[in-house]
DNA sequence: ACCTGAACACCGTTCAAGT
DNA sequence: ACCTGAACACCGTTCAAGT
């Protein structure tokens, strides 16, 4: 309707994305939130491996502009890292929502190309956040930064995935204590 | 041919599960690597959500049985919990595929009821399995022994799930490492 | 028992054609 | 530009019929 046809689709698709993925990613459903046909969305995107791309890249783009937020409102790198697992958090408690880097990773075998790459930027976008703060908090050398921030990226996409399938965020909780007890990332 | 449509059905099922999940489980083309027609299928399993829940509980079996060897073979629970990862690599290994439990986990929202209950078995198992071998080490007393290890189970699904899609299986030996340096699990 | 061709109802995707 | 009807390819599934 009206304003943005384009952006209604790219947020409905990413709430879908995140729920079913990239294969459970209906062309037909999706229109019908946003008040169109489905064959209207290839006039916005010329392809449902495009609007996956589209879809992708966004959320790494809002990813990354809400990690900088956290960065520079906390001083303390530390602090900084403490904040990291609240977007995980944010997606199960909007609707038991997956990462959609962890679902698209899940689906990689049978990605179309561009949604690939876009998924590779997310990853790098998460560790790249966690490594710099990891080394301005003295907890790494710079060599093992991008080890150990994957680690972390990992381990709470992990727990994330975990808790998902119970519909139980205090699991997710629970995990991230425990992470952060054994000394994984700083609490 | 031969003896067992059933259990070839099974085993390249279990294959493309792990591939391309419930989803992506197509019935068409796994009966053609059976060498048989999609129809034939169902002579041995009522629909595919019964198939898919087959596979899983065979899943979870085969995996149930080689950690009751490892733990068996291994009489310190330390060196058991080290070899615990080992299912994970191999899975990796084999045409870089992922934990059953992980990418039906994803798939979650979208599965059949009969096939949840497995997934959740598979998790189970694991987290059972992991939780005694934490305890008869006296790494964590028995209360938080499942929290435990339901982290660990989590940060190591978690590495695969990353490891994979980016075909490397070496970041998952450097994940792995980076779990048993912080403490979260022996080494 | 075990398998199959053919068909069914459905659904995602695409394209030619409308406004 | 923006949208759509309708065709297309493919899906899980069924069933009468074959061995």
């Amino acid at each position: 309707m009206s304003g943005n046809a384009r952006e209604a689709i790219l947020a409905a698709g990413r709430l879908s994305a995140q729920s079913h993925g990239y294969g459970g990613l209906n062309m037909r459903e999706l229109a019908a939130e946003v008040g169109i046909k489905a064959a209207s969305i290839y006039h916005h995107f010329p392809s449902k491996a495009d609007l996956a791309a589209a879809i992708a890249e966004r959320y790494w783009q809002d990813t990354k502009a809400w990690l900088e937020e956290v960065a520079a409102a906390n001083g303390d790198p530390k602090a900084a890292l403490k904040k990291y697992p609240e977007t995980f958090r944010m997606s199960l408690e909007n609707g038991n929502r997956l990462c959609l880097g962890s679902f698209l990773g899940a689906e990689y075998d049978d990605l179309p190309e561009q949604v690939r790459q876009q998924v590779q930027t997310f990853a790098d976008v998460n560790i790249g956040w966690l490594a710099d703060r990891l080394v301005d908090a003295g907890l790494t050398d710079e060599k093992g930064s991008e080890a150990q921030a994957r680690s972390i990226f990992a381990a709470v996409a992990g727990a994330q995935l975990l808790a998902r399938s119970r519909s139980d965020i205090s699991l997710f909780d629970t995990m991230i204590d425990s992470f952060q007890e054994a000394g994984l990332m700083p609490g």
